[in-house]
DNA sequence: TCCTTCGCATACCGATGGTATGTCAAGCTA
DNA sequence: TAGCTTGACATACCATCGGTATGCGAAGGA
């Protein structure tokens, strides 16, 4: 069991209380999980759990943070392996819709996460991690004249919030087709944004 | 203390939970919220609670269904006023938003509700509440020619999840100029809806 | 007037998040 | 390498939580 150096074997033990509380968190909410269940899954007691993170709550930002990095992560790669600025827009959108297609991001990101830490607080992580990619690439066009000039801030959480919306439909619905249909909805909002 | 009939003190004891834990999980968050307090404010028991709502969520959801059936009366009520169906539309987007710019309604609409009560119970209330006004709304302007042939269900969640997301940030931006900004974004889009 | 019903209070329960303390190995020091 | 310190946990414990079982007294029908 004990084997390592010791910063090596705490990041280990940190990383495997990330890992199944994660798991646990995403398949049945955080109010439905217990530290019980957490530490036992992660063959580890109270005591470890506490002495990484400070609260339950502490331990739930920690993945939110996660799932969010991995989520900007992947819409930056798509949106960047476009060369035109309304591309990278238009690919960038797609790909978090896509990306927050998953019942497990959605539970955590989408759901859980503004109960747990407060909207305010969620709404700083969400900045930090994708919606200051998507104001950017808004002020961008604003500048190149291809869409009209106007606040950022407004428009970003309009479409942040059609998206995340969106996509808690998507995966509701069940059927995969609707899919297509959001993307179509969306796309037209997006182009409407455009300069005629 | 104790008058009337069994029936009125039956519903005024309940009507009194409803208030006081309405208050409570308004300016607390559901989670904050202890049973204990809200029994304190009610001046009742536990035993009384659990004699009108099986669970403390079966308590939340009423109120929620309360709220929601107010925000959706006032939405219902300033769209009619309007004789042109787009009109309609418009000022109903209008007072929704106006609505939700209220955070005990999105303490306990937007942000306890979808992870206390799951998002799919949430989206039901909310169906049956407010969205299928706007998807009627919606649809009636596409019959009308008004706006593109289109699915109405995508469209509906992209409208309302961009309203709450929305609302929730003109809350915490603070500056009161800033309805005019998401209220010109939002109109752009609507209009954007449009048939050239 | 008796008796049933019911609205609610009282007393209690297991489980929960959180804390205080104990323990033992890793790693520095001499 | 003996001894000491640090730190990464485990153990034991606690207050409070949501929830339940039972008791009780007044309302209302017979």
């Amino acid at each position: 069991m004990h084997q390592g150096s010791r910063i090596e074997q705490r990041e280990q033990t940190r990383r495997i209380l990330v890992r199944e509380s994660r798991l646990l968190f995403a398949s049945r909410g955080y109010g439905a999980v217990g530290l019980s269940q957490i530490v036992a899954a992660a063959g580890v007691t109270k005591g470890a759990l506490y002495h990484h993170f400070e609260s339950k709550a502490d331990l739930f930002r920690t993945v939110l943070e996660q799932v969010q990095g991995e989520v900007a992560e992947t819409v930056a790669a798509t949106a960047e392996a476009q060369d035109d600025p309304w591309e990278q827009l238009v690919a960038g959108c797609r790909a978090f819709l896509a990306a927050c297609t998953d019942p497990d991001i959605q539970q955590i990101m989408l759901i859980d996460g503004p109960s747990v830490l407060g909207w305010s607080e969620w709404r700083a992580l969400d900045e930090a991690a994708s919606a200051r990619h998507l104001a950017e690439a808004l002020s961008g066009l604003i500048e190149a004249g291809i869409i009209a000039r106007q606040p950022v801030a407004p428009l970003t959480h309009l479409l942040s919030g059609a998206m995340n919306e969106a996509a808690l439909w998507l995966v509701s619905s069940g059927d995969p087709g609707d899919l297509d249909d959001v993307w179509a909805a969306l796309s037209r909002i997006l182009r409407g944004l455009r300069i005629e």
